[in-house]
RNA sequence: GGGCGGGUAGCUCAGUUGGGAGAGCAUCGGCCUUACAAGCCGAGGGUCACAGGUUCAAGCCCUGUUCCGCCCA
């Protein structure tokens, strides 16, 4: 058995170990409970707030939403302890396709359609659902610590956002910025909906490019056009050739005869046809492609549509009708290769959209839809990025935000499906006239009649979640939630749907508030495997946080998320990277195990009546690292560079903390001085009190579990003031002895390992240190050095003789010596000395460069000139040491 | 085709006014030393993608090349 083992129940009663999990369900339970996470809108405390971006109501947490939401609690956590009135507003979008096809398919299992029960019973049907199965991923996230406002959760559907949507309907239709029209858009036909230009997803395709031969109506020759979709010509209305390419010039005939179907189509100029492409002829397809649309505007031809909604070829299809539209290819190409009207087939890879909740092949159909004119939004909202009145981080995603605003095309946002909020338009029956309203109209505002039919289109999900930062505040009411709470202070979200969401509750938020949504927007990046993999169920490369949470806990997994979310760069996550960062917080744990041991019966001298200019060199200089962690923290959270927050704490907890100052505090604190100890516990309680605020918003549980069973009456760590710095704390010459005392224990330890000296046997050192001061410094902290280093008896001397027969080791200018009583590896001494001159030349050769370069004494400024000079002198001298060191080894047996 | 990001130790990545190349993990060696073996101590390891340029000085600034990733058309 393992000596620490029997010891566990006398050095403390917390469990060797971090066991996480009773921990983790324990304080969320209190913090809810005590509704520590309540926004309460004190009156005189500045406001922090923070919508989240709303995840599907049919999501479950992956690791994505992980990450994004641990950024937001991180600072959401981080602000509370400052003091702020702080908002994180939670909550759900209703998402509309998805949402619709998971209650679709359970209607399949029983073998029912929607189209079987009806639009309301369906309806019914998605709130059941919901209310029973939707919606886990806020357990979830509940799970990961968030400290959302849980109280004032909202969901997009919801009584209040639905009165938003109606309301921003009826105003941008009522300003003209809403129509009805006409146009090409994206057809899902597995859906059954439009779909906005941003909802198609364009992958490179390996496909073929067919060239086919149109006759001219006289049978005596035909033009050559090129397409990737040959089904399509059955909608043909014209070709279209530029009107200055010169194999167009003097065509016989200005029409050809569509073939198959026999149609005399015209053959049109238009200067947008790309004359390389192809033959430069195009089939002109109006109702099924957008150029082709345009073109068919600016020739008034006219627009044949050839499918249903399902992709299945119609009437106009002629013989084809009732085919797949895929079926329907290769038909045509069959018969027009029996005619001999197919030229040649080519291999040809081009861009194919499909349905983003699908992946579904869309079909550019010409539809009626709903269109918000967003040119007049988008203006504002560049604007507003522009003059910095919202400022987008990493910087770099400005452009891409302006890129995109300034080619924004108008918003198809009517939806053929019936999950979401059916568009707010009547038509009466009497007279044709189009109502829109924010209220549902009792009769025709033109003829008084009452038969009045809603328009049947439901919304984009995404015009109702561009509104979420104001209508989850309680617009269109003048609530008190939007006076302290609008704008909110930072957005953060992945980078994908910066034009989805971002873009568009900027245009929403200036256009309907008059004011930013938010003043910051935080850009994180994806989540991907270990391999830098996009994590797909497909590829089976998913990782599942609650598993790992299970596995390794919740701190462990916030930690490294944060360690290794740096600004613009994808966050590789793998087991054995949160195994590692598990670790530490066992760390943690385990120094505030030490910590309570000697502070919980003890009388630890309260930190404020210690003077720290009255205290030994190892006290003075972790407060002074403390001090600068502090800084540290706050810059790197107000910066939103996390990992550099979590890597200063790391760096400083274990390897300054832990691994220096708590082994120097042992010998005192295991001493004989009782003021030392009651003056070293009163540091000690203090650091850690400190180091758990800090580490709080990163790792909360276990930081709120240890925070418990402190001593002293103590209320939740969430709302303890987060430390500031303290500026007679600042001691950067302590930091510089503090170095000095550690490069001088490192280099007995080197001396130790290299020469096979056991670890805990004592053994005698000379140091010779030609610089006063720091000799000084280590004669007045001898003690320091000797129990770190394990060193009986210490000899610093400012100069003298090397001794004989013993190994060394050279820090800077300072040498350390340890007696080996003859039994000193000349050849392994003497190789080490090597490798240490040939460095050292080489870095004394490049400073004595630059120190012998007129130009370089001329231009460089003057520290840095003085800084190599004492480089210079560092580094001869330790030269000269060196060299005097391997002479003295190769006459050692002489 | 246009735009953006990236190439630094075996792996993953920091490197914020240009001024002696860093961390974590992994590797190798030693150690149960009274918080922690999920630990402690020590060590090794880099033509900073390549080629030019600016500068006294370049991982960092400029130009070009190349490879990888993403977005838009």
């Amino acid at each position: 058995m393992k000596k620490s083992d029997e010891t566990k129940e006398s050095s403390s009663d917390l469990p060797k170990a971090y066991e996480f999990s009773a921990v983790e369900k324990k304080w969320y339970e209190y913090w809810e409970k005590h509704k520590k996470f309540h926004a309460t809108m004190d009156d005189g405390k500045p406001s922090f707030s923070i919508v989240i971006p709303p995840p599907n109501v049919t999501g479950v947490l992956h690791v994505g939403h992980a990450l994004n939401n641990t950024l937001q609690d991180v600072l959401v956590r981080y602000k509370r302890m400052q003091g702020y009135n702080v908002l994180w507003l939670p909550g759900t979008d209703h998402a509309g396709i998805a949402t619709q096809n998971v209650v679709e398919r359970q209607l399949a299992a029983e073998n029912i359609s929607r189209h079987d029960i009806g639009r309301k019973k369906f309806i019914e049907r998605v709130w059941q659902w919901k209310e029973e199965s939707g919606g886990q991923i806020i357990n979830q996230l509940k799970r990961l610590g968030c400290s959302c406002d849980w109280d004032r959760e909202r969901f997009t559907m919801d009584e209040g956002l639905s009165r938003a949507v109606r309301e921003v309907f009826a105003r941008l239709y009522h300003e003209g910025l809403i129509y009805k029209g006409d146009y090409i858009i994206n057809w899902c036909p597995r859906c059954h909906t439009a779909l906005a230009d941003l909802e198609v997803e364009h992958e490179p395709t390996d496909g073929k490019l067919y060239n086919i031969r149109y006759p001219f109506t006289t049978g005596d020759g035909y033009l050559v056009v090129a397409t990737t979709r040959p089904e399509t010509m059955l909608g043909d209305t014209a070709v279209a050739v530029h009107p200055s390419d010169e194999r167009y010039n003097n065509l016989p005939e200005k029409a050809v005869v569509l073939p198959l179907v026999n149609r005399t189509i015209p053959i049109v100029f238009d200067a947008h046809v790309e004359r390389e492409f192809g033959t430069g002829a195009l089939k002109v397809t109006p109702a099924h492609d957008l150029n082709d649309f345009e073109i068919s505007r600016r020739h008034d031809l006219p627009a044949l549509k050839i499918m249903d909604e399902s992709g299945t070829m119609n009437e106009a299809a002629g013989d084809y009708a009732g085919l797949d539209r895929f079926a329907c290819r290769k038909k045509v190409v069959e018969d027009l290769e029996k005619l001999g009207l197919l030229e040649k087939i080519e291999e040809y890879q081009h861009g194919v959209g499909h349905c983003y909740r699908c992946q579904t092949v869309v079909e550019p159909t010409l539809s009626k839809q709903w269109f918000v004119s967003v040119k007049p939004l988008a203006e504002k909202a560049i604007a507003a990025v522009k003059e910095g009145q919202t400022k987008i981080h990493p910087k770099t995603w400005e452009n891409t935000y302006f890129d995109w605003m300034y080619n924004i095309r108008d918003w198809c946002i009517s939806r053929q499906i019936w999950w979401g909020h059916q568009i707010p338009a009547w038509t009466c029956e009497d007279c044709g006239e189009l109502i829109v309203s924010n209220i549902d109209p009792e009769e025709c505002t033109k003829c008084a009649g009452s038969k009045l039919v809603q328009e049947t289109d439901v919304l984009d999900t995404w015009f109702s979640s561009a509104l979420w930062p104001f209508s989850t505040l309680g617009w269109p009411d003048n609530t008190k939630e939007l006076s302290v709470f609008y704008p909110t202070s930072v957005l953060i979200t992945s980078f994908d749907i910066l034009f989805f969401w971002v873009a568009r509750m900027m245009m929403m938020g200036l256009h309907f508030m008059e004011e930013i949504p938010f003043k910051d927007v935080y850009l994180h990046a994806l989540v991907r495997d270990a391999e830098g993999q996009k994590m797909s169920k497909s590829k089976g490369n998913v990782m599942d946080p609650l598993l790992v949470m299970d596995k390794y806990g919740t701190d462990a997994l916030r930690f490294t998320m944060i360690a290794f979310a740096a600004q613009g760069r994808d966050v590789r996550l793998s087991e054995d990277r949160i195994e590692g960062y598990r670790h530490f917080i066992n760390k943690i744990w385990n120094a505030a195990r030490f910590a309570l041991l000697h502070i919980r019966d003890s009388h630890p001298t309260p930190i404020e009546e210690i003077d720290p200019e009255t205290l030994s060199l190892p006290h003075q200089w972790i407060l002074s690292r403390t001090n600068h962690t502090i800084g540290e923290v706050h810059k790197a959270l107000n910066d939103y560079r996390f990992n550099d927050a979590a890597h200063s704490l790391y760096q400083f907890v274990w390897h300054e903390f832990c691994d220096w100052y708590l082994e120097w505090l042992k010998d005192i604190l295991f001493g004989d001085d009782e003021l030392a100890k009651t003056t070293g516990q009163g540091i000690l309680f203090a650091l850690l009190e400190i180091i758990l605020k800090l580490l709080h918003p990163i790792t909360p549980f276990v930081t709120e579990e240890i925070w418990s069973v402190l001593p002293g009456n103590r209320s939740s760590i969430m709302t303890e003031p987060f430390p500031e710095q303290v500026d007679s704390w600042n001691n950067p010459e302590a930091d510089a002895s503090a170095e000095l005392l550690m490069g001088v224990v490192t280099g007995f330890r080197n001396i130790r390992s290299e020469t096979g000296i056991h670890p805990s046997a004592r053994i005698d050192g000379v140091i010779i240190c030609p610089v006063k001061h720091k000799a000084e410094v280590l004669k007045n902290n001898s003690k320091a050095v000797r129990e770190r280093a394990r060193v009986g008896e210490l000899h610093i001397l400012q100069e003298g003789k090397q001794p004989q027969g013993a190994a060394s080791y050279i820090f800077n200018e300072i040498e350390i010596f340890v007696s080996l009583a003859g039994l000193v590896d000349v050849d392994q001494e003497l190789a080490k000395l090597e490798k240490e001159m040939d460095k050292v030349s080489l870095q004394l050769k490049k400073v004595e460069g630059k120190l012998g370069n007129s130009k370089f004494l001329d231009n460089a400024p003057e520290e840095v000139v003085a800084g190599e000079k004492e480089k210079q002198e560092t580094m001869s001298a330790k030269l000269a040491k060196i060299n005097e060191s391997m002479e003295r080894l190769k006459h050692l047996n002489d």
